[in-house]
DNA sequence: TATGAATGAGCCTTCATTCAT
DNA sequence: GATGAATGAAGGCTCATTCAT
């Protein structure tokens, strides 16, 4: 008796909710948190200001979901299995395909760093991040730990934020930045 | 009651610009670009709000303004002499002293960051930006050159990057992250 | 699956416009009309936004619908003889029942109230109210009449608003206030 | 050494806020609370929307500081002399002060019963009402104390709502409410 | 008839900037 | 030079109402 299905409802829901998450995925990546403004996404998503809060409650809640969600399709490809010991060859593996996810999220990625700078906002997904993080950290401190270094976590810590840097350099200036030799030396120096 | 001389004047002219420029730096700090409001700076440096713009003629140049002038003050400590190759402790030296001075100005840093990552900001500083950390760089290749490595300039702008992003760990969490450890080891590792 | 008969349709709206109408109250008694969002009403009901517009033309419709059927039931107890003339036990008997009318249905109550102060929704109101409370004033001015009072509908006006404060103030704090005193008391020396 | 000095600005500010609180005072009595807008507020005073919050920190801010304000200067008169056993002359002079009160001050009178009314606004401002309101009503309470009835304070608290009920009653329909005599019954029947 | 997605006007609030004094 | 009152544009958000299905 209802005019649309539920699965019509569902359907359109789905469908508009991801349309205003690539607008403001870019939306954010293009301007940052605060001079991105919800008039802005819902005309590049080409949806109306008022349905924006049909789909998320705030500001902060459109971007913390897209934050995670983005998070969660990013490190979707990491496989843990606690019982294997990385060896030298698949531990490069991974960080060579960080590094390809990295550079075919880009847009993601300036988000991603745009969030962290910003102190009000980082506070929003601390939680989620470090759920979704550390079991990759914990995969490299095992790999480390098994080559018989000390401090294995730190050592993790210190080779997460190393990939960081290079990641933001290449981030902020792609044409020049020698991201590929940066990784190679890293893997070569670092693992 | 004498009028007062011109340098008098100058004097205080140069004192409170030097008060307003400490506030803004906090307040960036602390709350990220847009979120700092001229009246809060204002009010930390005791100062009407008409008078900042006695001294800076928009929020854009007085970010603009402290980025340079603190980049100026960081940097300050680094002397090229063209001529005299840095020696492996030389250059151990100079990036533990580097690291040194993060540390002790961990506010100005957070500003650095948050405006690298606020695309409208960054374009307003890019070149004053590249005059200042040249030499840095440039100093750095020269010392990988003169060790062998091919592509000097690429490797001195990895170092960089690598260092970049361990300071930004740091930064965000300095009670866990190893960061001297992480200095020793790019040290050990990379040059 | 036979078609349903006409008695059987109509059966369905009264049942969901009485539902509408009850979850109206509620929702205008608990936060005054601005705030008291068809939304809130709907959901309340257990019926859909836009089911709203098929039995009320508005907001404002709605709550002029609700505050007249409501006086309507309140006053529908009330049965005027006009031959009659009331003896003081049969006015201070009415003027109990309305007491107790009151308090069980303090809701109605305070959303009438409510709406008595909003100069904009009382004008919607007006001339179906005095309708309504005509009769009352009428019967109480005969019983003033009949009792020699001069000016008895004067008299009754009067009565009417004193017995409105008494129960202003018992629905503003139902705890504290003498409501049953205060109505004796106006019987002893006001009838 | 400033353009102008303090008592200049004490005095703009002063007139300033003088004059939104009383185009306040109007359009709140006029449209209730949530239907006035900050924006008529403002050109009512002939002000701009921004100005407001140079004075008041919010809307909620606004109400709250003309209602205390109001109440105060409505209540001043009333002088409370705690040895004195007021007369039957004295309570019913008090008792025709308050009313004539009433009538000069309509608009304010209008805007306390729409902020009793409102579930949300009620509560803002009901520790300042009590301290305003208890003094009158404690020596209510001593007049009839002192002649001999029970429960004073009940009474005091019957009287007071009895004369709210017919200061609504007069504020709903001045032209035709009797007002005067519905006092003078008052004073004569509950005194 | 029934649904809820969609709209758009309007609200409160903030803030960089200007300007009379 | 110095002050802070004043402005106005813009932002996030809410909600009565409409309409395709």
């Amino acid at each position: 008796m209802p005019p649309r299905t539920q699965e019509q409802y569902q359907e359109i829901r789905t469908e508009r909710k991801t349309r205003i998450m690539q607008a403001a995925l870019e939306v954010f990546s293009e301007e940052g948190f605060d001079k991105a403004s919800i008039s802005k996404i819902a005309g590049r998503a080409g949806v109306s200001k008022g349905l924006m809060y049909n789909y998320f409650n705030s500001k902060e809640d459109l971007i913390k979901t897209i934050f995670i969600d983005a998070l969660n399709k990013l490190m979707g490809g990491f496989e843990d299995d606690p019982d294997k010991i990385p060896t030298k060859e698949m531990f490069a593996g991974f960080i060579r395909k960080s590094m390809e996810d990295f550079k075919n999220n880009l847009p993601y990625w300036r988000m991603y760093f745009t969030v962290m700078m910003q102190p009000d906002v980082m506070g929003l997904v601390e939680k989620e991040f470090l759920e979704i993080a550390m079991p990759v950290l914990t995969m490299m401190a095992k790999y480390y730990e098994n080559r018989g270094f000390e401090n294995p976590m730190a050592k993790a810590r210190i080779l997460g934020a190393i990939l960081d840097g290079v990641g933001v350099n290449y981030m902020i200036d792609p044409e020049n930045f020698p991201y590929e030799d940066a990784v190679e030396i890293i893997i070569e120096k670092l693992t």
